[in-house]
DNA sequence: CGGACCCTTGATAGCTTTCAAGTCAGGTGG
DNA sequence: CCACCTGACTTGAAAGCTATCAAGGGTCCG
């Protein structure tokens, strides 16, 4: 039901050796909810094609999205009952399903499993990190340029990125609003350190500009 | 070298099964560093009494203050080469080290100690991403409120708090100024929902209002 | 062509920061 | 015992960054 492999095919320019779950395959379409937060927490899932968000939601409607997801990631792995925050997709999506409870078994069973899920853990606490630096003690225009840089890193893209995410979704995630995200690209263009091709697309062309606002 | 045991001696009111380091014990005195944000991650810690930070520190001096740790937490787990943040104790703490080689070495043969491992990551990521929704959706008020009541939780203390931290602590913690922590602990007090018999004491009037603002 | 959604831009407001004093508490030494 | 010193904390005034409110433009698609 699971291998755990030096290099899957879904994950082309991504981390080391991947977990890969062997299981149903699922299709969705733009904007699915995959699961919801305080659902049960009953399945992990990996991501074959697409991206989505992760996020949670305050009373009010106040959106934080925790991060995002592409080809090659697991997502949904939690240790609590429930999910502790929603999934959904930003366009359409192939993802692998595995009930949980075969995998908490086989984790139970196979020491290298059971590492590969702390190696798992480990890199979202890592990235998590990260993300409670730049929103705590970042200004605006860094956190825009760290995230288009993550973009480029984890999507492969070399000066062209493909957005995959509207501005909103970027401002949920960066901890500002739709019209900050907007103004910060537009200046970045003004100062060449990008063009817009379109909305959706992103040429880098002052990486080391860049760079140098996120350290 | 090293246990898993129900409810350790050094973790009174805290979580459930708990590892326990069984290694050298160290003393440290106030505003002393453990270890170094980008030194050789060789070294795992619990801390057996007192209470820590660990933090980071961006190249032109923006301070973010990642957690807190009181008796019992481990910290200073790593998986990377070197010491992700530093640790820095609050007031005199005591510590139990374990060599990383001996943990890992433990782990790769015991399965409850490499799930042990895995429970401890996740609670961090767990609160790793509570502390992102706050940085990211969250005002001034709401995050002081936040971190009483975490404080309240974590060292069992049910209306009157130590504080073990400094103000500029809380503010590189909550991602705010000194001056604005300041600003909210006295509005707070003007409310009716603290009160400060010293500056490192707090006595929590109104917790239901707290809990309120927080969600 | 109309509608829906996304994005951009402008003007204003507001929360938090910055800058600047001033107060307070704890520890030291005369 | 108390003056003094230092670090921590509080408070005030002004500035600034980002949010809010509002309107307009663009693009895709039925």
């Amino acid at each position: 039901m699971l291998s755990v492999i030096q290099s899957p095919a879904v994950a082309p320019v991504r981390q080391p050796a991947a977990i890969v779950l062997d299981g149903l395959h699922l299709n969705f379409g733009p904007g699915e909810t995959i699961f919801d937060e305080g659902q049960p927490a009953d399945r992990v899932y990996q991501l074959i094609s697409g991206s989505l968000r992760t996020c949670r939601i305050l009373r009010d409607g106040r959106r934080q999205i925790e991060a995002f997801h592409f080809a090659g990631d697991v997502f949904g792995l939690e240790t609590g009952e429930t999910y502790r925050a929603a999934a959904q997709t930003l366009g359409p999506c192939s993802v692998r399903v595995m009930p949980r409870a075969a995998l908490d078994a086989l984790a139970q069973e196979r020491g290298d499993v059971a590492r590969r899920l702390l190696e798992l853990t480990t890199e979202s606490l890592r990235r998590c990190q990260d993300h409670v630096l730049m929103l705590g003690r970042r200004i605006a225009c860094e956190r825009v340029a760290a995230l288009l840089l993550d973009l480029a890193e984890r999507t492969g893209a070399h000066a062209l990125l493909d957005v995959p995410m509207t501005r909103q979704d970027m401002a949920d995630y960066l901890g500002l609003t739709i019209e900050t995200v907007s103004r910060t690209f537009t200046q970045f263009q003004h100062d060449g350190l990008i063009a817009l091709p379109t909305t959706r697309k992103v040429l880098l062309r002052d990486r080391a500009a860049l760079e140098e606002m996120v350290d």
